[in-house]
DNA sequence: CTCTCATCTCTCGGTTACCGATATGAAGGT
DNA sequence: ACCTTCATATCGGTAACCGAGAGATGAGAG
């Protein structure tokens, strides 16, 4: 019974990255600037950023720090690395592409 | 070892219906016109697209009769049922929807 | 007449990706 | 003391797709 409905699969990695590119972020205030940047549409729970934001790191696209939130609470604090900006930026070129294929598909006119 | 780089993961079921609104097709025929109306960008292996259409089928979207194709071989054609169509257009909305904020959030501008 | 090629359908095992549930805990307010 | 909000984390389950493989059939070539 989990079907991604405020998410495109495949995209969160994608999302993350662009999020930490405008600024570094701590896990939970990820999921609050993406929902906000783009206006509730798009939401992601607990359970998938973590994970996300851990292969993110092992991979070396994004580093931590544990430092304190606005209110003062330990939280870890992600920002991008080079190799990471490279790769958003050619995991943008590749969403640019395939997006704009499909919604050309979905909207050809029927006979 | 096996990323979608033809695909984005959720909308194979939202294409396939596409497709088929345009005109009844066989199996083998989707694959070649999606590609074919995508500009080659989109692609789909048998191994997803068979195991895709009978789920379709089961589901009542479409339904399937085994009929001659242009070369006079064997094939089992598919066509949209209603149902099917109104599945479609809440795909296409709902797609519509997550790509635009998506793609909304990648165009973000840095400081 | 046989051989090969293109068409056409199908299944299985494996990987990736995401979600719901659940646990833990600290800071600040009542 | 207690509750809410902020904050991090893991686990098991499910959905989705792909690669590899198997096999059948019609057309045209040799």
């Amino acid at each position: 019974m989990s079907k991604p409905s405020d998410l495109v699969q495949g995209t969160l990695d994608l999302l993350i990255l662009k999020i930490l590119a405008l600024e570094p972020l701590n896990g939970w205030a990820i999921g609050q600037r993406l929902k906000q940047v783009s206006d509730d549409v798009l939401q992601v729970s607990d359970g998938s950023l973590y994970p996300a934001l851990h292969k993110l790191e092992q991979q070396g696209w994004i580093v931590s720090e544990w430092r304190r939130s606005e209110n003062n609470r330990r939280a870890k604090f992600y920002a991008l690395t080079r190799p990471g900006r490279a790769y958003l930026d050619q995991e943008t070129a590749q969403w640019i592409r395939l997006s704009t294929a499909i919604s050309q598909v979905v909207s050809l006119e029927e006979l």
